[in-house]
DNA sequence: GTCTATACTACGATAGAC
DNA sequence: GTCTATCGTAGTATAGAC
């Protein structure tokens, strides 16, 4: 690997385990085993990496969806998507942690942010309008804006809620990533419809079990 | 004003409009035209401002309860109280722009923390569940977890979400909050009964109108 | 591309006079 | 209680050799 893209790996690494405020570039560098006057030949400053790994980050965020796009049914296609937004969202989430001081302190991030958002925002509204056509949902015009903001809020700040409840610093695990997807489970219930209500508890209590088989392996180990 | 008391207010100040990670002990002492000396007299360290800081959040916490207490219907009693929980966070919102990190660096306030929302969850799930008796919501037993979460999770994070949404680094106002308190009537609005919906709408448009009456006001400035 | 060495700065914190 | 003066440290960043 080039050692542009080890300093992003590691810094993606020790931002999340210890804090992105926490760690410094000559943190960063120690643990490569490079000198830091290497590390800043690479990148200007902290910053640099932060944006690169938000760089990084994007990406991924759209060749995973790329990968989505075939046309399955409408229930399994939002919660693909919501499993994928809650894996990224964990593998940054250093940087969700620290959202609102992270992108205050960082405009050009921020706008970045701000596009992305628009468009998962509105792939979101749209995904739940597919799922009202499908007779799955039954949303009507006026909830459907809330209804959106709300399942955004729920999946952006699913991990810092969870960091802030565990006593002990928690590790963040499949069966935790598991337990938002049911969150969301449980702000679409109320809107599902009789003919899918069968079809949605079924897929829900997949979840649960996925949920319950990470908690068990991780017991195990 | 005793000194120590002009130190935390002054910090609550630049915190909330600069960011805690930005405002350093000299720049309070600039801002209140003391020395360092005289304010490291009155506090150890940046962190045992915080943990002051939250002292007073917590006190302010139980004193708003309490004038809480009279019984008043219990639609009206939760909206209090999620009106108090809004503007609480808003006075305080430097804190809750920061959370995990600030949490995660100080094990003793996490614990202050841990505490204080066990108490708001039973809190908010026993006013959940005198609306269920009282026959304005019909929330089912193995619904009632998730929802209290979600309640919690929305009114926990929602500043934070705004502060992301905006472009320009917003404003904080009173139509922010009500905004956020639209929210959670977006959340329980599902579960009201057909006896109470009536009721419901009707005070969730006083809300529509407190937050555009905000908004005009602000403009009207 | 990578290293060593170092300069600079900001911040946290304390000593000691008043 | 408050001030002035100052020290130590940690973190950022660069220069220059290899």
């Amino acid at each position: 690997m080039k050692t542009r893209d080890k300093i992003i790996v590691a810094s993606i690494e020790l931002f999340n385990e210890q804090g992105e405020r926490n760690i410094t570039t000559n943190h960063i560098a120690a643990h490569l085993g490079i000198s830091p006057g290497n590390l800043y030949y690479h990148f200007r400053n902290k910053e640099d990496i932060i944006n690169a790994i938000y760089s990084e980050y994007a990406d991924d965020l759209i060749n995973q969806f790329k990968g989505l796009s075939d046309a399955i049914n409408p229930l399994d296609s939002i919660l693909l998507y919501m499993d994928i937004v809650f894996q990224l969202i964990s593998k940054f989430r250093f940087f969700y942690s620290n959202l609102p001081v992270l992108l205050s302190k960082n405009p050009a991030l921020k706008k970045r942010y701000s596009e992305i958002q628009k468009e998962i925002i509105q792939k979101v509204s749209s995904m739940l309008q597919s799922l009202n056509e499908a007779e799955i949902l039954s949303i009507k015009d006026d909830e459907l804006e809330d209804l959106t903001c709300l399942l955004r809020i729920t999946t952006t700040f699913w991990l810092s809620y969870l960091q802030t409840q565990i006593e002990d610093n928690p590790k963040i695990d499949d069966a935790s990533l598991y337990e938002g997807l049911l969150k969301i489970f449980a702000l679409l219930s109320p809107y599902v419809t009789d003919g899918a209500r069968q079809d949605f508890e079924n897929a829900r209590d997949q979840y649960k079990a996925l949920k319950q088989d990470a908690l068990t392996q991780q017991i195990a180990i």
